[in-house]
DNA sequence: TGTAATTCATGATTTGTATCAGTTTCCTGA
DNA sequence: TCAGGAAACTGATACAAATCATGAATTACA
């Protein structure tokens, strides 16, 4: 997968068609659940439907914050990059939620990065437009009220994790977010996302070669079955028992 | 300091007279600045002027959200508990701050908890008020996802740094943020804050002893002078050159 | 002011984790 | 089907950090 596609090589597909956001099949799932038929027109005028391909970028921390994503389908990692170019990723987007949504005031920059991991259909609002909405429709902000607030309890929580999680645990629950984010195949509990050890480490918030131990230990206890990218949580109770310490 | 005192022994001091919003010193530095008049009568008229010595609990994590108190006069601090106990420092609160904010709605408890460092006064509103003031007061709204919005930097931010730095590089942060938060006497940059090295741990996620070597360290390189809890700041960028690696 | 109780500093030890190197496995494209 | 390259695994080593133990310093309090 190359994660470094020129974000110049984006643009819409020709044929793309326009859809109505109150036709949207996301809408129940997102900010937008309860947003006023007129907020949904003004979004739906000012908004552009994108694909993204799978490794494609669509966010770059540091760069001019143009507008947020509605995030249509795909799955998307949401990352953090340090002074020495250590990768973190913060968070998981899927279809339903929205990105890029913090950075559209006090700052004209973007603070995460995104990346999109599978195939994805996005609809870009700009970022006036998207201030605009915010200051004239009270549904509309109330529900971006909640999804902050829940995404700040997530992050708070991460940040926990971080600072006394050892290195098996943290990996343990590396995989149990995997899971929640974008849920298994079936009954058989193998993990729809499917991640290089590096992204797993950079979720984790380790090294490569401790994912790899890790992971061979829980095969060896028997919690999980993994052949290369293929994770299957066959004891979800015992990994929820190391993960929370 | 004693930081175990019993919730039961807040309560309003006598005398403590009622003070409209519109009047509060802090109004202007705080998420009230852009309210709209009846915002203000109502919270006026809701809320409760509270007193807190230092050491005094002011939220339990866990415990049933009642409300959110804004923050009149005094230094907070503002943590979680991990399952084994272990805290972590996620920020400092201060006048003009709100705290407790996190926790009114989708979930009746609160997410973190918060000791009053110093002395302080705060205004307490319950849940209910705040919850519909936020569905009827656009320009409050707005600005309390301004606020939402910047926590969620910082802490995705914090996030970043727990996951990759050192632990010399963690203290030199801690420091700097603890001179961030509530600045320095004077010119001499001799730290407002004064917490225990275990505070000071727990706000780096570290331990005592870690932090007890890395300001020896700090100190015989001249970069900081320390004497128990008074600590003076004496080459911030030097400092700044460690916390940024 | 003196004594007890904390807190702090410091060195020794042990544990945990990152880094490195070598090998194997897996995957992809010819 | 096979070859080449990338990713994953594994063990060795070195480094970093937590833990433990002790004495010094500071603070609280009588």
């Amino acid at each position: 997968m190359n994660y470094e596609n020129s974000p110049l090589s984006r643009k819409p597909s020709a044929g793309f068609e326009f859809m109505h956001c109150a036709d949207c099949k996301v809408k129940e799932c997102s900010v937008l659940r309860n947003c006023e038929k007129e907020c949904l027109d003004a979004i739906s005028a000012a908004k552009k439907r994108i694909r993204f391909v799978a490794g494609q970028r669509i966010l770059m921390e540091g760069n001019h914050a143009r507008g947020i994503y509605f995030i249509e389908e795909g799955k998307i990692k949401i990352y953090k990059t340090d002074n020495k170019g250590q990768d973190v990723i913060l968070r998981f987007a899927k279809e339903g939620d929205i990105i890029g949504y913090n950075s559209t005031e006090d700052s004209s920059e973007y603070h995460v990065s995104a990346i999109a991991i599978t195939d994805t259909v996005a609809c870009f609002l700009d970022a006036e437009t998207f201030r605009d909405l915010t200051r004239h429709y009270p549904d509309f902000t109330f529900e971006l009220l909640r999804f902050y607030k829940k995404q700040l309890q997530l992050t708070e929580n991460k940040t926990l994790r971080m600072a006394t999680m050892t290195v098996p645990e943290k990996v343990a629950d590396a995989l149990l977010i995997m899971y929640e984010a974008y849920g298994s195949k079936g009954s058989s509990r193998t993990l729809n996302l499917t991640l290089s050890r590096q992204d797993i480490a950079n979720l984790a918030g380790t090294t490569k070669e401790q994912v790899s131990k890790a992971i061979s230990d829980l095969k060896s206890q028997g919690i999980i079955e993994a052949k290369g990218k293929h994770i299957n949580l066959v004891d979800l109770d015992a990994l929820s028992v190391i993960a929370q310490h």
